[in-house]
DNA sequence: GCTCAATTACTACAGTTGTAGGAGGAAAAT
DNA sequence: ATTTTCCTCCTACAACTGTAGTAATTGAGC
């Protein structure tokens, strides 16, 4: 196979969320995302990009010198991989279950869920 | 707070579903629930349950001697809090978008979909 | 060309996870 | 009672993660 889904861990993530919001960023730039004080170190920062590069998650150019990172991946590419994932290991498969305590748990309000279910409404 | 929800390993959770199904079971009976091929070894399974009594995720009785474990949380609870914290982690908490992928992707079907709407028939 | 500041590369280290072996205790069979 | 077997306890260890320090390098300004 090609290559799956790269797992990535917790933290690895949050600055993979971070490139999807800059699009492109240096070390320093994703530093400066993070909320003023939480921020991880520098070093930990590229610590982390590294990994997300071995991982191929992310892409590095190195033509100029603070590199530019980029993710790999499209966003919602990751996220449905990362669902498809929680759904089979999480819920066994049980979409059904997922979509019901997403509801009835108040996460999607009712214009939202009919917004979403709008594309279906023939099937329905 | 009392104890929020224990981290589990993707390890540890495996464990966990087993003794959702069998409700409570010994560690030879959980064991003997893996399909066949992968099952850990007896002593990998023994340190797997300790770490989840550790984390407060099972309970353990050890009046009999093959001690018995059991589930400390209800399997729904469990399922609604990472359902929570996925949401969170890797939707940022966009409800709407996970809903969408997830109706998109097909992992519910129309009518899965219409029988988890009714109770916000409605709402709608 | 030399020096300094920014940037990158390498190294480290503790905690978690997957995996399991060996020692020792308890119960069952003889 | 003694042996055999089951079960539990403790220990181990490599891979992965979070976190970051130190060393080396490089481009910029003097």
């Amino acid at each position: 196979m090609p290559l799956a889904t790269p797992k990535l861990s917790p933290g690895e993530f949050e600055i993979l969320k971070i490139l999807w919001k800059l699009e492109t960023a240096t070390v320093a730039e994703v530093r400066a995302d993070y909320a003023r004080e939480d921020a991880p170190a520098y070093t930990t920062i590229m610590t982390l990009l590294g990994r997300l590069v071995d991982k191929s998650a992310v892409r590095v150019s190195k033509e100029h010198r603070p590199f530019r990172y980029r993710p790999a991946l499209q966003r919602s590419t990751m996220l449905r991989r990362r669902l498809d994932e929680f759904l089979k290991t999480t819920y066994d498969g049980d979409a059904g279950l997922l979509l019901q305590h997403l509801l009835a748990d108040a996460h999607v309000g009712a214009s939202e869920a009919a917004n979403a279910l709008a594309p279906f409404s023939e099937e329905l």
